[in-house]
DNA sequence: CGCGAGCTTGATGCCGATCAATGCATGTGG
DNA sequence: CCACATGCATTGATCGGCATCAAGCTCGCG
């Protein structure tokens, strides 16, 4: 029933904004692309992208719970993301582990490996997912040459720092109520930004995962949606969340 | 008292671990800077490293509480600490505000402007303060002819990245203790890097910024220094500490 | 139909926040 | 030099939010 369709049971999207999948092609070619303007060619000439495509040769398709890297691999390439959903762990010795954040379309993933030639997280697909394999090394060669590509990789690399900023703060200073609503208004903006309503949404990951990532129990997660429900800001079945009062989730998540 | 002196109340560093600080010299030189080694030039050859000195040309002196930049500020560079300690921090309008990360000498600062051109949070000097300031046009530049930079520079992003992963993991899932013994050996692992003792520091942010930081309020922060110390595990006088068993704190933050 | 995974809901307990008082070091002006 | 103010740290008492433990519940699937 999943299947290796992409995105199935995400509120419909507008025409034409998520790509059409051709699970037979083992080339991607970015120019063509219709995750071009929210991924890494943001901004390329027509030229430049050329030069990307021949670089971003290959494509890998991966099964819900499949690996795309774990922590210790070596690092060889950055991946993004094309369809699916794909979360990103950290575990210590001893096995326990949390969750540092869920990828969608367009979003890059990877970029921990650079410092230490090693990959320090896992990458598991949390749904069917497809990504396109960006070999490192030609594409540091191309950055080289490509100002332009330079540019945007210097940009996604600190928007992910700018990110964990983000998280830091809400796991360090927001109560649990607080983190969800984040958690979902920064879901929605992002499925907004792919053609998605930013009123209702799937949710591809579990409880628990939600917990996992907010620095909480997946119990003091279903409270907080329950609660959230009671007072008529969300209608919540399962994973399809409904936001009914998307400014009163904006005032709680801002304080 | 306090005077422009750098990391006066530190452990004592082995001979020449630091460097002198000129505090009329306007240029500094990436080639004769004692802290190249910890720095951006990491593996830069000779050569490499007179390109680097004509691009980071200027320095900049703060005084304890002075901003080196604050969020909305235009991105033009990136700052390497020379000596001294700083923060950042990052707020929400109404002003509430968490320290997102402490920097020593040879740590880059500003890499969250690039993403937006415009910085995202504050960075103060915690104590008195000399920075290198290095253009960030001119070193994506020079990146781009010399590939060892690029490189390097990519790392340095990186490992931030994988830094930011740490301080979340610590946030969702440790308890107060372990916050703070992992808090402490992270300081000593760096500051052993820079040739301090990694038994006996000297803390230069005060109670409540390290409750900022590691998502505590100041009382529980200081209330784990004792009990470390009546475990015999510390010993705390002030700002000065002392690890009498760093493998019970390793133990300790280890799970 | 019955099983199991994931979700919800309730009862209880603990960790850390909060409120409050005291201690300690440094600085300032009389 | 003392009296006092100020900023920071320690310690105690109390409170509340979230974790933990423990049932049920829902839904998809063999």
């Amino acid at each position: 029933m999943a299947g290796m369709e992409p995105s199935r049971n995400l509120v419909p999207p507008k025409e034409g904004a998520l790509p059409p999948i051709q699970p037979d092609a083992l080339r991607s070619a970015c120019s063509n692309c219709t995750l071009r303007e929210l991924c890494l060619p943001v901004g390329l000439s027509p030229e430049d992208l050329e030069h990307l495509d021949r670089v971003i040769s290959k494509r890998r398709m991966l099964r819900r719970g499949e690996a795309l890297f774990r922590a210790g691999d070596r690092f060889e390439a950055l991946y993004a993301v094309r369809s699916g959903f794909l979360k990103t762990t950290v575990s210590k010795e001893d096995g326990r582990e949390q969750v540092t954040g869920f990828q969608m379309s367009g979003e890059i993933l990877g970029l921990d490996g650079i410092g230490s030639a090693q990959h320090t997280c896992d990458a598991i697909a949390i749904e069917d997912a497809s990504v396109c394999v960006i070999p490192f090394e030609e594409l540091e060669r191309l950055s080289r040459e490509v100002g332009e590509l330079q540019r945007q990789l210097h940009k996604v690399m600190s928007r992910e720092i700018v990110r964990d900023q983000g998280v830091m703060f809400l796991l360090g200073s927001m109560r649990a109520e607080q983190r969800v609503a984040a958690f979902l208004l920064n879901l929605t903006k992002r499925l907004k930004a792919r053609g998605y309503s930013s009123s209702a949404l799937v949710l591809r990951m579990s409880r628990e995962e939600i917990g996992s990532y907010l620095g909480l129990k997946l119990e003091t997660v279903s409270r907080a949606f329950s609660k959230l429900q009671q007072e008529g800001i969300l209608a919540v079945r399962q994973r399809e969340i409904e936001i009914l009062r998307s400014e009163a989730l904006g005032a709680l998540a801002n304080e």
